[in-house]
DNA sequence: TACCAGGTAAAAA
DNA sequence: TTTTTACATGGT
């Protein structure tokens, strides 16, 4: 058990509420105050600490993928900052936040085939169906589950994701995903009009799993899913304004805003 | 029981 | 072109 210094300010159990909120999420298992995780084919386990978090194993192959899932590359300083001199309302949800830090989604196949699993449905319904496919096309390690591989789901048919729950649309979408030509790890080093466009360019991806992406695998500071059902309330409850019309205000902390926004209302 | 839930594409008008 | 519908499941 090592320590792993995460940048301050860092609430262990503010960030990783979402992997319990809607159920257990077995790609991201929460347990007794304990994170597993599968990283590169092993179990890590993840703990609150002091200045960070403990992390088990915790190496050069480990460390990378745990900054990331811990949303180590936010910088919640400046937007506090900003909150403070801008946004009161984004303010009074910084202090009652504070130190939650969103977490990521590692990889880009998960990241989409997640959105997949939670277009329309209730996220209780999109993580019941999501472990399902889990524990038929991943891979059990330790404690943890591995996501199913972009490769598996490509052998995969369609008739076996409806089995698990997936609409024969969705089992088309996340099958032809997998078995397209498009390269996920390509669209990191793209700007965010140009994933959008890559992303969109399938079918069953549209602008709502596009943005998703853009906030939750690659951390893009201006990423807004105006689309999103529940940030829609949050932007009606909090500011009393249509989303859409909520995002350029809240330049260049889109990205955090959202989080905030959609925690803010789930936190009581 | 019926209805809604962190969308999307395709059919119908 | 705009509006309506189908979709499988879980919670209430």
């Amino acid at each position: 058990m090592s320590l792993l210094p995460l940048p301050e300010p860092f609430d262990f159990e503010l960030s990783t509420g979402r992997f319990r909120a809607f159920g257990t999420d077995l790609a991201n298992r929460l347990e007794n105050g304990v994170l597993h995780r599968a990283i590169g084919g092993r179990e890590v386990r993840i703990r609150a600490a002091s200045g960070g978090v403990d992390v088990t194993p915790l190496d050069d192959l480990t460390r990378p993928g745990v900054l990331k899932l811990l949303g180590a590359e936010f910088e919640l300083e400046p937007f506090y900052r900003w909150a403070v001199e801008r946004q009161p309302v984004i303010e009074e949800l910084t202090v009652k936040l504070t130190g939650f830090r969103p977490p990521l989604q590692p990889d880009p196949f998960e990241a989409l085939v997640t959105s997949i699993t939670a277009q329309q449905v209730s996220l209780f319904s999109a993580v019941a169906i999501r472990n399902r496919l889990i524990q038929r096309f991943g891979t059990q390690v330790g404690h943890a589950w591995a996501f199913p591989t972009r490769h598996r789901i490509a052998a995969a048919a369609e008739a076996e994701l409806v089995q698990v729950g997936f609409t024969r649309r969705k089992a088309e979408y996340a099958v032809g995903l997998a078995r397209s030509d498009l390269d996920l790890g390509e669209l990191a080093g793209l700007e965010d009009d140009e994933v959008r466009a890559r992303i969109t360019a399938l079918r069953g991806l549209g602008p709502w799993t596009a943005e998703w992406f853009l906030a939750r695998h690659l951390a893009r500071p201006h990423a807004w899913p105006s689309g999103d059902l529940a940030l829609r309330k949050a932007a009606d409850v909090l500011f009393g304004v249509e989303v859409a019309s909520l995002g350029p205000l809240l330049a260049p902390f889109q990205n955090l805003s959202a989080h905030y926004m959609l925690t803010g209302t789930l936190v009581p």
